[in-house]
DNA sequence: TGTGGTACTGCGCAATACATAGTAGAGTCA
DNA sequence: TGACTCTACTATGTATTGCGCAGTACCACA
C-alpha cells in the first residue's frame, strides 16, 4: 500500500466539497483559478488538481454564484478573478449547513462510541 | 429552494464515504443488504438508495473487506449476510483516519480563522 | 389470483475530480 | 534569437461511484 493512499481516497471525499472549498476560499477574497489553486493547497488540499479548480470555477460562475473580472499582470498572463456574488455567498451558507448536517451524521455512525445504551447490546435481529 | 435540496447534495458528499459508512455499520453487527439500508437510514442517511448499498457491499466483498454468507428467512427470500474481515476492519479504521484528516481540513477551510469576530478585523491579507 | 413487503441483481446514466495536452504571455540565459 | 521555465487558463476524455429503474424471486394474506 502506497503511502499515498489517502491522497487518492481524497479524489472521492471531495466530490460535493470543492464547490464549498472554493467559495470559502473567495469568501476571503476574490482570486483567479491558479491562485485559489495555491491556497486550497496550503488550506490542506495538497493533492487537488488545477483542472479541477478552474472547472468548478467555470461551474459556480454559469451558476450565478460568481462574478468575474479581468486584470492584467506583469508577471505573466491576465488573471481572470473570480469574487463571491449574493447567490454564491448564500450557496456558500447552504452548503456549509449540509456539510455540517453531513458530518455530524456520519461521525455519528463511525464513531464506535455509542450514543446511548452504553449497557446492552440490542437483542438479535431477527 | 425545496427543503430537499440538501438531499441532493448529499449523492455527491456520499462519494467515498459509503464505503465508510457500510463498514461502520458492518462493524457493529453482520447484516445483509436490505438490512443494511435500513441501518443508513436509521442513522440519518435517509436518502440513501438501495442500489449504491449492494453495489458498495458486492464492491467490498470482491475487494476483500467482507466475507458473506447465505441464510434462509421465513419471512422472505434468503438473506445474503455481510460481515468485516479483517482486512475490512483495516480499511474502516483507514478510511476514518482519512476521513477525519479531510473534514479538519475542509472545517478549517469553511470556518473563519476566529469562529467569530464580529467587527475587529485583522488585517487583509493579500 | 392479485397485491404488497422482502431481498437481491443488472443496466445505464449523471455528476465530478482528474490526467493530459495545448495555448499564450513574460522573464531568464546561452 | 531560440530554448526553457513559470504563470495562467482552456479543452477533451476517462474513471469512479451513487442512483434510477426494471426485473427476478420468495412469502403472506385476502
Amino acid at each position: 500500500m502506497a503511502p499515498n493512499e489517502k491522497s487518492i481516497d481524497q479524489s472521492q471525499l471531495l466530490k460535493g466539497v470543492l464547490d464549498m472549498a472554493v467559495l470559502a476560499v473567495l469568501a476571503s477574497g476574490d482570486g483567479y483559478g491558479y491562485d485559489v489553486v495555491r491556497r486550497l493547497r496550503a488550506a490542506g488540499l495538497v493533492d487537488v488538481a488545477e483542472a479541477s479548480v478552474y472547472g468548478t470555477l467555470r461551474r459556480l460562475f454559469s451558476d450565478g454564484a460568481l462574478n468575474s473580472y479581468v486584470m492584467p499582470s506583469d508577471e505573466g498572463p491576465h488573471r481572470k478573478y473570480y469574487g463571491l456574488t449574493e447567490s454564491g455567498r448564500a450557496h456558500l451558507a447552504h452548503l456549509a449547513s449540509t456539510w455540517s448536517d453531513f458530518t455530524a451524521t456520519i461521525d455519528s455512525l463511525v464513531t464506535p462510541n455509542d450514543v446511548m445504551t452504553p449497557n446492552d447490546k440490542e437483542q438479535g435481529n431477527d
